[in-house]
Parts: structure tokens; sequence; C-alpha cells
DNA sequence: TAATTTTTGTACTGATTGGTAAAAAATAAT
DNA sequence: ATTATTTTTTACCAATCAGTACAAAAATTA
């Protein structure tokens, strides 16, 4: 049994016709814009340029299809959120963390929204295990927000009566809330007015 | 030709089984937790206790359940939302609103978030209009909110600085925040925290 | 050139989707 | 009791779903 799944190139054999890169680039585009359940395998087909034997061979199934788009999806469009905690201060970190998502929510040149939100909110049985990694994924981010504002907190960088929990809820609430609101055709800079009245009630603004 | 539709029970012929609104409430349940999509007939039928025909005959099909699960949302869950506005101040304005969602979106006795956000998202072609018909709903509820906040402003209830639009838009991200919230698993207790850090901060409080 | 390996295209599978035809059953009016 | 009207039940429809069997095609290795 060789050691890796199907993901590498072999050197011998028939080459493949597509780059599975920019495939699945395509397909991350199909779930972003019609979810898990909504995204038909001929819609990803379609998209891809590839039929559905060589989808399967190269991808697992749709399910392992989807979570390799969100991975994308988080080396790429979503890029912007993990970097954000490095910032030197709450304020920047929640600076950054608000005009990253306004910009990469609201780009014209992908779908509106956010796959870790839309990609599986409410869906049937068969997407229960999609929609778990969703709420994980949610649920990680929001963890490591956390953190760095209870960091932000020792360092004397957040008032001490700030509930670092509490906030980090609440950003994360107002980001997932501006993704509904770019589904809903909220422009970038209409996203960025909200960033603005969060910031400019940020606590111990600096 | 009769006047109305299928909707008002006639007198003659065979009485009609099943309750209504009841049938309509479970339906709803269904809807509120799977999806307009992730929703299928026989788990709409199993759930109402009536079979196919029967579904049809009273609420005419798929698309037009729907719509009428919502209307009983709006009338009941949600019915917190549009009294909220008749507060005296904006700040009791949006303080009714947003402890209203936390109680809504995490009663146990009820299917976490809310429907109106969760409910088509993101779906395929044949949902389309359905999403569309949530778009308008959150959109109205925003419009009605901004115009509340225009007035409190006109009244001095609000800083001559604020934004009525931007502040409008803000509370809808955060009230459909606090929905993606409870669909994560929070509690209301952790969605009333979330309101409160927003009410805090709320522009000339009082 | 021949053998091997992998991908490709076509065609198919069984299950499920939303929706319906038709007859039986239950009531009110005659 | 019979007729008219409506709902219920059972059985079905075509379309679509995710997933796959199989053989032809295209490459490398020998």
């Amino acid at each position: 049994m060789s050691a890796t799944a199907s993901t590498a190139a072999p050197s011998v054999g028939r080459p493949r016709a597509f780059d599975m890169d920019t495939a699945l680039q395509k397909a991350l585009e199909v779930f972003w814009l019609k979810g898990y359940e909504g995204a038909s395998l001929p819609d990803l087909c379609e998209a891809m340029g590839i039929n559905k034997p060589s989808l399967y061979a190269a991808f697992g199934n749709k399910e392992q299809l989807f979570l390799k788009a969100i991975e994308l999806y988080e080396n790429r469009p979503c890029a912007f959120y993990y970097p954000a905690l490095e910032q030197p201060t709450s304020y920047q970190v929640v600076q950054h963390m608000l005009c990253g998502a306004a910009k990469a929510n609201a780009d014209p040149a992908n779908p509106p929204g956010c796959v870790i939100v839309q990609g599986a909110l409410a869906c049937s049985e068969s997407g229960a295990s999609v929609k778990q990694a969703l709420i994980e994924k949610r649920q990680k981010g929001e963890v490591a927000l956390r953190e760095r504002l209870e960091r932000a907190q020792a360092e004397g960088d957040l008032p001490e009566d700030a509930d670092p929990a509490a906030l980090a809820r609440y950003i994360g609430a107002v980001l997932q809330g501006m993704a509904i609101q770019a589904t809903s055709g909220a422009s970038c800079d209409d996203l960025r007015r909200v960033a603005e009245t969060v910031l400019q009630a940020w606590p111990g603004k600096k």
C-alpha cells in the first residue's frame, strides 16, 4: 500500500489534465455561492472543468472536496484573520480584523460573504459533519481572539474591567454579521462603516 | 371560481384532520433547523403529521409553505422586533431589540438562531427566490430601524454627529451575528453579554 | 515495441427530490 | 338514501442527487 493519498501527482501513468489548485479554487467559488448542500456535483464539475470520476479520484468525495476548499479559503481570501492577532495593540488587532473582513466579504472578485459562515449554517443530516466543522472553525477563531485580548489586558492594553471573553464573542458576532450583510448586498464601504462604528467605541482605544 | 385560496376551512366536504396553525408551527421548526433546501418534504410531512397531498392542498407547495412559516415566525418568536421601535429612546429601542434577540435566538424551546438569517443564506438556483425574500425581510427590518434612529436624531435623542444609517446597519449586523453565535451553541446569557457590550457604547446613551 | 500505470469519458447505479393522479373515506346538503 | 364536496391514502411520476464500473486514452518504464 502506498504512503499518501491521491493528492501528489505520480511520475508514471497518464498525467492529470487539470491543475488541482485552480480546480479547487473553482470549487471554493461554487461552495461559497451555493453552500455545501446547494452545490451539486454537476455544478462543481462544470466550474472545475472536469468530470465526476476525475473529481473523486483527485479529491475523495464531496465532503472532502469541501473541507479542502475551506482550507484554501483560510489560506487565501481569509488569510487576514490570524495575522491580525499579531498587531501590537488590541485596537489594532480588531481594526485589522474588521477592515480585512470588510474587504474580503465584499470583494467583487469573489462571492459575497464568508463561506465559513454561510457554507453550512442550516442543512440536512447529510451535512451535519460539515456544519460541525464550520462551527469549530468559527469557535477556534474566537478563542484565538479571546486569548489575544486576555494578553492585551495583562499588558495593560485593555482596561481592567473589560471582559475579554465577552469582547471576543462580540467581535465574532460583528464579523459574522458583516458576512450576512455582504450576502444581502452591502458594499465594502458599507461594511467599513460598520467596522468604524465598532472601533469608535473600543475600550481604552489606542 | 371561489374567492380565496384553500386556507379557510369550507363547511362542506370531509373536514381537515389536522390543525393548520400547529402544522405550520411544526413546519417552521423544520425549516428553522434545516433551512429551506435542507428540509425535505418527508421531513416536513413527518413533523406536521400529515402526508404530501394534504400539505399541498393546504399550503400550495414547499416555497409557499416556507413563506407562510416565515410569516408565523415574524408574528411569534420574532414578534419583539418591530414593537421595540416604539420605545421612547434610541437606547431603549436598541436594548429591546438586542435583548429580545438574545432570548429568541437561544430559547431552548426552539431551534437555535434565526430562520430569517439561516433559512436560505446560500443555496442552489431553486432556492433563489426564497433567498431573495429573506434578504428583503432583513433589509426591511434595518430600514425601519434606520428611520427610527433618524427620528431619534431629529428629537435630539442621538448626537448630531451620529450616522443613523451606519448605526442601523451596525445593529443589523450584530443581530445577525448573534443568530450565528446561537447556531454555534451560544447561550442566552452569552448573547446578553454581547448585547451589553453594544449598549455600553451606545452614543448619547440614556 | 510491449507492459504498466494512471486519468479520462461514457454510462450507469440506487436513493431521494419535489410534486401529482386517482380512488377511498368522511362530512353536509338534498 | 343519494348526491356533492372535500380530505385522505396509496401509489406513482420525471428529475436530480452523490457516487461508481468499465473501457478507451495517454503517459512512463522496461
